[in-house]
RNA sequence: GGCGGUGUAGCUCAGGUGGUAGAGCAUACGGCUCAUAUCCGUAGCGUCCGGGGUUCGAAACCCUGCACCGCCA
């Protein structure tokens, strides 16, 4: 039996989930699915990555142990995918015992093998963050955030002998052109190695990071980063002795997003081979996600939340969108319009209408049973449609493992439009008043629903709920993960006078503000508004403008008077992430006041400088006379909280 | 400074080995009535960023310039 491993990376639990996190494990998802039905084993890793400087920063400015902090993050990770319909087969956690033991056995097995060493070095080290600084990160020759000269400091270190692969490597990427791709990635790697590489630095004192894996040979140092991180892809197997790993470990594929394609690409088949364990198969790369112009970014507020987008549209529309959408390995860009584009398009005006239409049919002209074939088919009516069957399965299969999704996905789309055109020559409408016609009405409809069962089982892997959904209506028992695409991709497979339901729309249409607009409201409806608007003073809005404003709950951190200005306070809030935000409430409110205090926080308002401070977000208040009152919760609720 | 990416219709973008420029959306007109105001058809719109080169033939390959975007030091 085929085997099938792979992974995404594992998140840094210093943020949220965002769409690249969901994009990631969606690809992984997907091809998984698509495994599963070509018959393989397979096995699905995810995971959080929880140790170093920043999770310990951040748990320290909480006041909580970094564990702790880092079990509160990594549940939002282990929450969310299941909401993305992630089908995963462990979720491992750079915590976990079993992890920690098997990155001390690397360690120390490199270590034996004389590839790690210990060498001391020289630089500017900034005692207020407790890091050391490039030369040209300074800001006149002072540390950015503290404003202070950083000294000069002396430290030690261990090293990993990475220059020793170098050569190893640019043969294997040869040898194996296939090995990282889309190709322009294995090309950017090579064009890293033409370098000289330099060793890595694996290690940080105890004394001045003591949130880590601590090294097996030196306790007075902890593992810093990759050593740490990359080691979950075998770690989460049972590496080295786990029968998993034996299994699943030769057929390994990772998909990542380009940000970490250098250590996926060179530190990490380094560190492979170092350790003496084979090279993974594939590494599979692909672009980001962008908004507008600028790359995503949560400091600007345009983090699109999936979990925010998901349930408004339905899982599987979005899970569609990003697929559809994004050429493996390019950028892509993500806006609201554009998914509702894809959403009434390919899913509502032809995918769900297809579906309606023959379904309806079907219960119009054969009570809701499945007619049968009674005739062969017309070449000169069905030749295409039947083409675009083969068509559309046989891309199906080869565009899949090629990362070809939008490929995949418009093959089947092409024959859901022929299946539309088909309807249109044919007719069955026009059959259907003359009774001698019967039996190529019959086949006319068992031909169209054979088609959509078909479309059915080929969207699975994208669309797994809607797959479901449409094959539970078509009467077909077998769905979900027992598929197989040999199988439950021939045609003819549905059973004579079996039921069929037609049911709810799969995917009604999405109402766009300019179709609104179109449509005159209706004459009582105006009135309303006007009297509303009367009342009020404000023009109504409907709820998808209001669902633009993020709104949350924030929990003030710190405060401090800005300087020379009798109104503006400088806050840093929790929003589920750190915020710097100035509000001018400081006429009513004293900093000591604030701390510790938990307000409403537009999210997403664009940055503004006040007083030359930057300000990501605005606190609500309401005023009251003279005075301000802020807009709190009824309790004490989690920072980060949506409003709604 | 070094490296890389991108530039194709009004918009968003596809364009496996070089062979008459494509899709969706948007616009205009027409058709159908099974369907979620959906579907089908027709039409228009292109300096494939500019300039050179290779070739019988270049959006694609090579060189060069410009613009935008990343990454690294």
């Amino acid at each position: 039996m085929n085997r099938f491993y792979i992974t995404t990376p594992i998140y840094y639990v210093n943020a949220e989930p965002h769409i690249g996190h969901a994009y990631t494990t969606i690809v992984a998802d997907v091809i998984n699915r698509f495994q599963k039905m070509m018959g393989s084993k397979t096995f699905f890793l995810t995971g959080t990555d929880e140790h170093g400087d920043k999770i310990a920063q951040a748990a320290r400015a909480e006041g909580i142990p970094p564990k702790a902090y880092a079990d509160r993050i990594s549940g939002l990770f282990q929450n969310i995918w299941p909401k993305l319909g992630i089908d995963y087969d462990k979720f491992i956690r750079t915590t976990d015992p079993e992890h920690i033991q098997a990155v001390q056995y690397v360690l120390q097995k490199v270590f034996d093998a004389g590839e790690i060493y210990f060498s001391t070095y020289k630089g500017l080290y900034c005692v207020g963050c407790e890091r050391f600084y490039m030369e040209r990160e300074l800001v006149d020759g002072k540390c950015p955030d503290h404003d202070t000269a950083p000294v000069e400091r002396e430290e030690s270190n261990y090293f990993f002998r990475m220059s020793k692969y170098q050569d190893w490597l640019i043969d294997h990427l040869e040898k194996n052109p296939e090995c990282i791709r889309p190709e322009r990635y294995r090309n950017e790697v090579l064009s890293f190695l033409k370098e000289p590489l330099e060793d890595l630095c694996i290690s940080r004192p105890a004394e001045r990071l003591d949130w880590g894996i601590p090294l097996p040979f030196d306790s007075k140092y902890v593992t810093y980063v990759w050593f740490d991180a990359l080691i979950n892809y075998i770690s989460a197997i049972g590496y080295p002795e786990g029968e998993l790993y034996g299994q699943f470990w030769p057929v390994a594929q990772h998909v990542i997003a380009k940000d970490i394609l250098k250590p996926h690409g060179i530190y990490w088949p380094a560190m492979l081979k170092a350790a003496g364990v084979p090279m993974y198969r594939n590494l599979n790369v692909h672009g980001y996600w962008k908004t507008g112009e600028a790359k995503m970014s949560k400091s600007h507020g345009t983090v699109v939340r999936p979990l925010d987008l998901a349930p408004v549209y339905g899982l599987d529309a979005f899970r569609y969108f990003l697929m559809r959408e994004m050429v493996f390995g390019l950028d892509a860009s993500f806006s609201k319009e554009a998914l509702v584009a894809r959403i009434n398009a390919d899913l509502a005006n032809d995918l769900g209408n297809l579906f309606s239409r023959t379904l309806a049919m079907t219960d119009r002209y054969f009570e809701g049973k499945t007619p049968p074939l009674a005739l062969p088919p017309d070449e000169a009516m069905d030749g295409e449609l039947l083409g675009k069957v083969d068509n559309a399965i046989r891309q199906f299969r080869e565009q899949i493992p090629a990362l070809g999704f939008h490929r995949a996905l418009s093959a089947i789309w092409e024959l859901i439009a022929a299946a539309n055109r088909y309807i249109d020559y044919v007719a069955p409408w026009s059959l259907a008043k003359n009774p001698d016609s019967l039996p190529r009405l019959q086949t006319v409809m068992r031909t169209l629903l054979e088609v959509n069962r078909i479309v059915a089982v080929l969207i699975y892997p994208f669309m797994p709920e809607t797959s479901s959904k449409m094959l539970e209506r078509l009467g077909v028992e077998k769905r979900g993960t027992e598929l197989r695409l040999d199988q439950d991709a021939s045609w003819g497979a549905l059973v004579e006078g079996t039921p069929v339901f037609k049911g709810e729309s799969l995917f009604p249409r999405v109402e766009t503000e300019g179709k609104k607009q179109e449509k005159p409201a209706q004459g009582a409806n105006k009135a309303a508004v006007a009297q509303r608007v009367e009342q009020t003073g404000s023009p109504l809005i409907d709820i998808d403008l209001f669902r633009q404003v993020d709104l949350r709950i924030g929990q003030i951190e710190q405060a401090e008077k800005v300087p020379k200005s009798e109104k503006l306070v400088k806050l840093l809030v929790d929003i589920g992430e750190k915020r710097q935000i100035v509000a001018g409430i400081a006429k009513t409110h004293s900093p000591a006041d604030l701390v510790g205090k938990q307000v409403v926080i537009v999210a997403n308002l664009k940055p503004a400088k006040l007083m030359g401070i930057e300000s990501h977000g605005m606190v609500l208040a309401v005023r009251d006379g003279n005075d301000l009152k802020l807009i709190v919760p009824e309790a004490e609720t989690a920072p980060g909280g949506r409003i709604s």
